[in-house]
DNA sequence: TAAGATAATGACACTTGTGTCACTTTGAAT
DNA sequence: ATTCAAAGTGACACAAGTGTCATTATCTTA
């Protein structure tokens, strides 16, 4: 017994992707979104009470479906198998550098009561790092990582360098193949 | 024949990075930058048309100390010993990652008509490109680099590694000790 | 087909930043 | 001491974003 929407969430959520990953964090404006999504600005109030709430509950959208597909990987295989794998899917999923970055962006209110979408923002991120460490534990118990590295150092090399600009435009699989090549071998000859 | 100035060129650079890095460009405001400097907004007026010019003149301004540091460098030694003063030259510079992260961020206008800010960044981006292609280079000469592995994703990865979070304070000099280990011998067990 | 619940709209008041400029202040040179 | 060029100031008009809300539109169901 009510009217019909004119947008739904996931189509909100897709065009405020779009301008979070153009124009960033400080550009996104409700007055973009709005006409983007050709609705009047107006409208999008009646679900989200600002800028900070809306992307909020974006990136909880984003990191969810993230780590819901992470989860979908195939667990089976040695520990090299495994951790490219991984690799592959970071670099599938290679907007998820900037999403973690725009979490830090939002600026922290002491506004809302109880389990605030920035506190559940927390939450997936230290989940997603659990699951990461188990990973590179078990690569360590399998002695294929050096032991006396720091997990903080692993997976920051890792996520790091799907950041890395392409500016020479090298293909992808050569791309990512040298990554992996680095990361495990280095950059040096065997001597 | 001309009353004293209350703020020199490079007081103003200092602010200028100290909001830049804290806040980014966006946040970026004559206000901010003249309440800083305890001076009006309209002074900064007198000496720079607009925050883009501002920020065009101080990008240039750090670049060159940049770079003249840069040359500064020991050149003597050999390609290791040249390759790790290289790494730790660039962490102890470690803002020009964020820097260099700014040139893009300010929007392009065809506005000056001669020699503009923008294009002498672009001249200096590559002048500092060619300087590390040319220890690169060397590197591979000597057979100390893996000669497959393009030179872009070699100073992707040395230039991204800066930026990598230390979220668990682990202390600087084993965070770059083992940045370097990784870099070079990979974090693979040798087998 | 009329009711009424919900969606959407656009105008309003407010905030923050921008760029300009007539005016005031300052201090070195005469 | 006076002059005056350059430095500094703050008010003004404008632009763009924000959040609100009375009003209008639309769809369902009874």
């Amino acid at each position: 017994m009510a009217r019909e929407r004119k947008f739904t969430n996931p189509e909100l959520f897709k065009a405020t992707k779009l301008l979070l990953i153009g124009d960033g964090y400080d550009s996104f404006t409700f007055s973009k979104l709005a006409s983007m999504m050709e609705v009047s600005r107006g409208s999008i109030y009646k679900y989200y009470e600002n800028k900070d709430e809306l992307i909020s509950a974006f990136l909880v959208y984003e990191m969810n479906r993230f780590l819901q597909d992470f989860n979908e990987l195939d667990k089976s295989g040695d520990f090299k198998t495994q951790l490219f794998l991984v690799i592959d899917f970071i670099f599938s999923h290679s907007e998820i550098h900037q999403i973690l970055e725009i979490i830090n962006q939002i600026p922290k209110k002491s506004n809302n009561p109880y389990l605030s979408n920035q506190t559940r923002l927390k939450t997936y991120y230290v989940e997603m790092y659990k699951q990461f460490q188990i990973i590179i534990e078990q690569g360590k118990k399998e002695k294929v990582i050096k032991n006396h590295l720091s997990n903080a150092i692993i997976l920051g090399m890792i996520f790091q360098t799907i950041a890395i600009p392409n500016h020479f435009g090298i293909p992808q699989d050569q791309w990512i193949a040298s990554i992996k090549e680095i990361l495990s071998e280095g950059m040096f000859t065997k001597d």
